[in-house]
DNA sequence: CGTCAGTGACTACACCTGTAGTTTAATCGA
DNA sequence: TCGATTAAACTACAGGTGTAGTCACTGACG
């Protein structure tokens, strides 16, 4: 069971996902193109990524680079299952078929999925 | 946007959307087949729901009788959009890419995904 | 009529989250 | 060398969440 990402803490991991190791300050500047936060904010966000070990740090003189030690893709896998085991009783089906006949599902997604599909069973 | 919902309210909201109204004892009863909680915990988790408006209270003499005011689909497909527009930008398709390359899909999901999409496009 | 079981209302409380401010220690430039 | 800068560490604090405990009332039962 990998830790718990909160969504303010996903933002910072999105950002490390993208390029790392970075330094507080980096992390900082990158992730203010989408949200509004402090220095602080974020150095909070990464103590605490890093007091959970989500993220590591390596010492580079007087200041920490921070890496992330989870995949983001077996982040997204943790995350999607126990979405679809809460809510759509761990069955893909059922949500594909809500988001279809919610109508949040454009014919190009339509195409993508079916194609994925075909893809997969060879 | 609906109220924000959270997992233990969830959890008392599945028993009302199978069957309402009922009163505060019977969702104990029917919750405790999945949670263990005590009868007074459930009664917290309905006065917050009943404080968010996202169940009703009907009088029924000395007691309550609670309904949801919000529908399973509406809610399902609200908190659907959020989390695949906070993970996967939006895009359906990444989202089932990725259940499928982490091997949550089964031959069987895939027929069924298959024939559902194949419906949709009449 | 008095007692008790059941019910809603109110209170509790620790932990998580979002969002910082403050303190302290190290460093770099003049 | 000394003050200005910068970084990490520690502290703060309100609101949400999980998980109840307690109180006060009321109707049913003996």
């Amino acid at each position: 069971m990998t830790e718990r990402i909160s969504d303010a803490e996903h933002a910072v991991m999105e950002v490390l996902w993208k390029r790392a190791p970075l330094t507080a300050t980096e992390v900082a500047d990158r992730v203010a193109d989408e949200k509004d936060w402090s220095l602080q904010t974020v150095k909070t966000l990464l103590s605490r990524l890093a007091a959970k070990a989500v993220v590591g740090t390596e010492r580079d003189g007087r200041r920490f680079l921070y890496s992330p030690l989870v995949e983001r893709d077996a982040y997204l896998t943790g995350v999607s299952r126990n979405f679809v085991d809460r809510l759509f009783g761990g069955k893909v089906m059922p949500l594909v078929a809500h988001l279809a006949e919610a109508d949040e599902l454009s014919a190009e997604d339509i195409r993508e999925i079916e194609e994925l599909l075909r893809e997969l069973k060879k």
